[in-house]
RNA sequence: GGGCGAAUAGCUCAGUGGGAGAGCACCUGGCUUACACCCAGGGGGUCGCAGGUUCGAGCCCUGUUUCGCCCACCA
């Protein structure tokens, strides 16, 4: 020990800063596949290129490194895995807005080339921002491994497992309807739209003229897709329409005819006029009717939802104006037959809020079926568990009914798709390698303009990172990884688009464990959103209150399955606790100066001493416990109550004596064990807050064989500390007792600094036994100027009292010191809650049934606290009594 | 239309069959030589509602109300 002293108030900002270099200097983050022991790996969920750190990346990595620190402690092969992803549509426009900005060019200025050459400088420039806040929160990633979803290593991946799952046949490309967004001019996802559910639209009916005389009045929301209809649909056992089917309509606006089909699937006959429009080119349930009758297919917009030419004299207009236009031109031929508020949903682009239009495109697709066979199958027989398990079934849900996956995108920032056309022979061609003409005919070739979805290359994912197509020792080390730690707003997404290309491509499940966290939302429990303007910076926070106490508030509020309410108060408490570690250390340190520590126990532990070791095992097992189990919040809150109401509540006050003493075995006991507790409460609090606890662990006495850093050092396990009831039940005891004392002194109002004179009856002897032993200490911690023990007796006369344990009597005299009223009172309310609880005893013991039915155990426990209630009631009687008779 | 989750102290939440808890807030008293980012003490809850199972229910079952989320192609 240099003597070194510690600021008095703990400062996060200047010990933050000091240590992540250090354990990036000492390799402390670095994965080595060949290293013995059981591997523990999470691969972190690739945050975008362009993102900046939010409360949900601050949530994820508080678990996720929590949970690595601790196995790296308890001596896995640890692995956690950095990275990226290039997150093509919402990078492709930041820098598309950047160069709008900046240049006033848009990306088809540049040229689809140079546009891809400045969204690569820009990531340079400014895409890794987020890698650095990370390191902030003290994240332990192996940045040697870093990964980007466009490396050229883990591009090759992603050619692999197109060009495989295109020769297996599970990669296909179709022209059918699409979700498509006209703002972004590309396709989506099913997933990728945002369902607006009730939503005030309005509903018109018009009529349809038919050939040869009549009509038949249709109900539409989006009168403007006339222009593309290509018949009515009525039920075939509706009687008001039966006789139209096959007849023609004529269509009113534009020159042609289509006819009336009788359709029982898409038809309700009893909602509005029993009469459809079919818009096969433009609708979902349209595009099936329009197959099952073989309906001609009339796209009318184009890919920024502008209407076409076959709109003949509505052509050019948006979506709006079309409708505005088509609702004026039935008008003024009396055809529209009127209009009502109707609640309707509507589907959105995930990233820009844009009505999507369904729309008649060719794209790729994933024949999902198969795969999705063996995901569900991999998770019904615990190749992978899901947590929490409410989760399964929403995994499993989807799964079951899943549609083929759109994976093309009109993008131009991402994997091109690996397809040649050629348009000599028009043969497609899928290679690994980029072939230089058509295989077919020779002839020159043109590659597919589309790159694939975002989520094609996060798929691969946990093995792209490792390595693969190629064995590399990575992949037969770290593969399968262990967790897969994320939010369940990405279950499909992601999590179920994993283990569907793990399974097949690699052939074993890429996570071991699913573990998904909730949202973090504001305190009053709403999404935080710009527009809301309830954000709260992770920064920000840890600008303010330190890194560790944001990911010690994080953790404590993990509660599996369930959302955060974030609110700025908790983590000032926890700011509080990191300033109470801090103070610890310092009293500890101060202690230690000088001295030097043992390898192991030195003869003469005191109570105290094996008492807060007991309470140091229990705290390790439910430490352990709970980071086994994902409950962060349990694991938290265990090393947070032995620490602060365990180690510095009680046994810093009870080492005092012995520290500050002149009994050298009992000062080198109590060194001993301060400086064993604070060193193992210090590991049990690491995963939690790595900076604040490697700052003091360094500046504890060290054991020879001590690793370089905390964050190496062995994790406490249980059992390796001995347990004696002896010593914990006469602590409690003496614990007890300085309660009774300190709550008599307070609510009767003894003044601090009177030291009075405690007598304590105690007819057992055992009793007498512990209280002598912890004689000095409750005279300390109570406050006491002196202290007496003694089988039984007469009461002093005008004291106070309290009954601990049944039969141990507190008796502390105030004749004199204080009001005698205010005893009074306090005893009458001691006895009146000591006879309901023993009221509630006595009733269940009163019960037959109880008494018949209930385990021995129980009707034992029951009796005893019978005894001890009645104990403790009749000693309050007589206090009682002794006191009136003061008083009177 | 299906599925899921929540409802416990003023606030935010733990608590999956046997004595209602934590943090914050509140009240009282204390600058006690680690810490006022602290210490000690205290007040405060018919555990959403109604039934049921059980010797015993905050916890299990049924129904119900309110709120939230997810999934779903009703014009």
């Amino acid at each position: 020990m240099d003597g070194e002293l510690l600021e008095k108030g703990y400062e996060p900002q200047a010990v933050e800063a000091r240590w992540y270099d250090f354990w990036m200097e000492h390799g402390c983050f670095a994965a080595d596949p060949h290293r013995p022991g059981p591997a523990f790996v999470i691969v972190i969920p690739p945050p975008n290129v362009t993102g900046v750190l939010h409360m949900g990346h601050a949530l994820t990595i508080t678990i996720q490194d929590a949970l690595i620190r601790w196995r790296r402690m308890c001596g896995d092969n640890t692995l956690y895995l950095p990275g990226t992803d290039h997150a093509g549509i919402a990078t492709q426009m930041v820098v598309e807005r950047a160069l709008k900005a900046d240049e006033g060019l848009s990306r088809h200025d540049l040229g689809r080339g140079p546009f891809i050459e400045r969204v690569w400088q820009w990531k340079e420039r400014h895409g890794n921002r987020i890698n650095d806040q990370l390191k902030v929160l003290g994240a332990s990633l192996d940045w040697d491994r870093e990964r980007f979803t466009m490396d050229a290593l883990l591009t090759r991946a992603v050619r692999e497992a197109f060009v495989t799952l295109h020769e297996q046949g599970l990669i296909y490309r179709d022209a059918k309807l699409i979700n498509f967004c006209p703002r972004c001019t590309t396709a989506l996802s099913d997933l990728e739209v945002r369902h607006e559910e009730n939503v005030a639209g309005t509903m018109w009916d018009f009529a349809y003229p038919l050939e040869g005389g009549g009509e038949i009045v249709v109900s539409t929301t989006r009168p403007e897709t006339m222009l593309g209809d290509s018949a009515v649909a009525v039920h075939p056992d509706d009687p008001r329409y039966q006789a139209l089917i096959g007849r023609r309509i004529v269509h009113p606006l534009l020159s042609r005819t289509f006819p009336v089909v009788g359709d029982a699937i898409l038809v309700d006959p009893a909602f509005g006029t029993g009469a459809v429009k079919v818009t096969p080119a433009h609708d979902f349930n349209d595009f099936e009717v329009g197959r099952r009758h073989g309906l001609e297919l009339i796209p009318i917009f184009d890919d920024r939802a502008v209407t076409t030419a076959v709109c003949g004299a509505f052509a050019g207009l948006d979506r709006d104006e079309a409708r505005v236009r088509v609702l004026a031109a039935l008008g003024e031929q009396g055809l529209l037959r009127g209009e009502r508020p109707h609640t309707m949903a509507l589907g959105r682009c995930q990233r820009c809020a844009t009505l999507l239009e369904p729309t008649l495109s060719p794209q790729w697709y994933v024949r999902t079926k198969p795969l999705a066979e063996q995901a569900l199958a991999a998770v019904e027989d615990g190749r992978t568990t899901i947590l929490p398990e409410s989760q399964v079934k929403v995994y499993k849900h989807w799964l079951e009914n899943i549609q083929d996956w759109c994976i093309s995108r009109q993008l131009w920032w991402g994997h091109r798709i690996p397809a040649w056309y050629c348009d000599g022979c028009g043969t497609c061609t899928v290679t690994r390698e980029d072939p230089p003409c058509c295989p077919g005919c020779g002839g020159p070739l043109r590659q597919d303009e589309d790159v694939l979805d975002t989520w094609f290359s996060s798929g691969l994912w946990p093995f792209s990172t490792l390595g693969w197509p190629a064995q590399t020792p990575e992949l037969q080390a770290y593969y399968p990884t262990t967790v897969m730690e994320t939010g369940y707003d990405i279950l499909f997404f992601w999590v179920a688009r994993m283990m569907m290309m793990g399974l097949h491509l690699v052939g074993d499940v890429p996570f071991r464990r699913v573990y998904l966290h909730g949202m973090i939302r504001d305190s009053r429990g709403e999404k935080m959103s710009k527009t809301r303007g309830n954000v709260i910076d992770p920064l920000d926070l840890t600008a303010r209150y330190g890194s560790d106490a944001l990911r010690f508030t994080l953790a404590s509020l993990a509660v599996q399955g369930r959302d955060i309410k974030l609110a700025e108060e908790w983590i000032a408490g926890y700011r509080a606790f990191c300033n109470k570690i801090w103070n610890a250390g310092r009293f500890t340190l101060g202690q230690l100066a000088g001295w030097s520590r043992p390898a192991s126990p030195p003869p003469g532990l005191s109570l105290a001493d094996r008492w807060i070791l007991g309470r140091l095992e229990r705290a390790i097992v439910a430490v352990n416990e709970g980071l086994a189990n994902f409950k962060l919040n349990e694991a938290s809150l265990a090393a947070y109550h032995f620490f602060w109401h365990e180690l510095c509540d009680w046994y810093l006050e009870m080492s005092k004596a012995p520290l500050y003493g002149d009994d050298p075995v009992a000062q080198q006991a109590a060194r001993y064990t301060l400086c064993h507790v604070l060193d193992a409460g210090l590991r049990l609090l690491h995963p939690f807050m790595p900076f604040l606890t490697e700052e003091l662990w360094q500046k504890l006495p060290r054991l020879p064989g001590d690793p370089v850093s905390l964050m190496l050092a062995r994790f406490p396990q249980p059992g390796e500390l001995p347990l004696d009831p002896e010593a914990e039940e006469t602590v409690e005891l003496a614990h007890e007792v300085i309660g009774a004392v300190r709550a008599i002194r307070s609510e009767c109002g003894v003044p601090p600094a009177a030291r009075p004179a405690l007598l304590i009856h105690a007819p057992a002897e055992t009793s007498r036994r512990r209280l002598a032993a912890m004689h000095a200490q409750i005279v300390t911690q109570a406050r006491l100027g002196s202290l007496e023990v003694a089988a039984g007796g007469e009461a002093p006369r005008g004291s106070a009292k309290a009954v601990v344990g049944g039969t141990v009597e507190i008796l502390l005299p105030l004749l004199g010191v204080v009001d005698l009223e205010v005893e009074l009172a306090r005893l009458h309310k001691g006895i009146g809650k000591t006879e309901q609880e023993l009221a509630g005893v006595r009733k269940k013991l009163g019960n037959a049934d109880f008494l018949g039915r209930a385990p021995a155990a129980v009707v034992e426990k029951e009796r005893g606290r019978e005894q001890e209630l009645g104990e403790t009631l009749s000693r309050l009687h007589a206090g009682l009594a002794r006191l009136q008779q003061a008083l009177g």
